[in-house]
DNA sequence: CTCGTGACTCCCG
DNA sequence: TCGGGAGCCACGA
């Protein structure tokens, strides 16, 4: 049993289609915290050992990985390119090919 | 229960 | 362009 929060979080992040990703922001939004990035951050990292999910799919609003330089950004990228997914120079991913964005139920905008 | 922590983001100089 | 401060709040000890 978790909180709503963190069973919608990780329900959002279970349809991340493969080869794409998304932004802590934007799973916040959804999640109904326009500014609980945070928490998506903590949530995705804790939930990603029980649930098993896609965590190398999200990033942060500047398309790069938050992690810091070293093994834990270089796995994560690793992940990525092993989906198709191509980095910039300055090791961003590009939006307009990439970025996904949940179509749950939302629509209200 | 309380407390510290944090894979973020926005706002203001 | 860059740095500091604030907001947000679930999780684990």
């Amino acid at each position: 049993m978790v909180s709503p929060f963190t069973q919608r979080i990780i329900d959002i992040i279970r349809q991340i289609p493969h080869g794409k990703i998304t932004t802590y922001g934007i799973i916040a939004e959804h999640a109904g915290s326009h500014r609980g990035a945070r928490q998506v951050a903590r949530i995705l990292h804790s939930s990603s050992r029980k649930y098993n999910l896609p965590w190398h799919r999200v990033v942060n609003r500047q398309g790069k990985i938050s992690l810091p330089q070293g093994q834990p950004s270089a796995l994560q990228k690793s992940k990525l390119e092993a989906e198709g997914i191509i980095f910039e120079i300055d090791d961003s991913i590009d939006f307009d090919t990439y970025l996904w964005w949940p179509d749950t139920y939302i629509s209200s905008k």
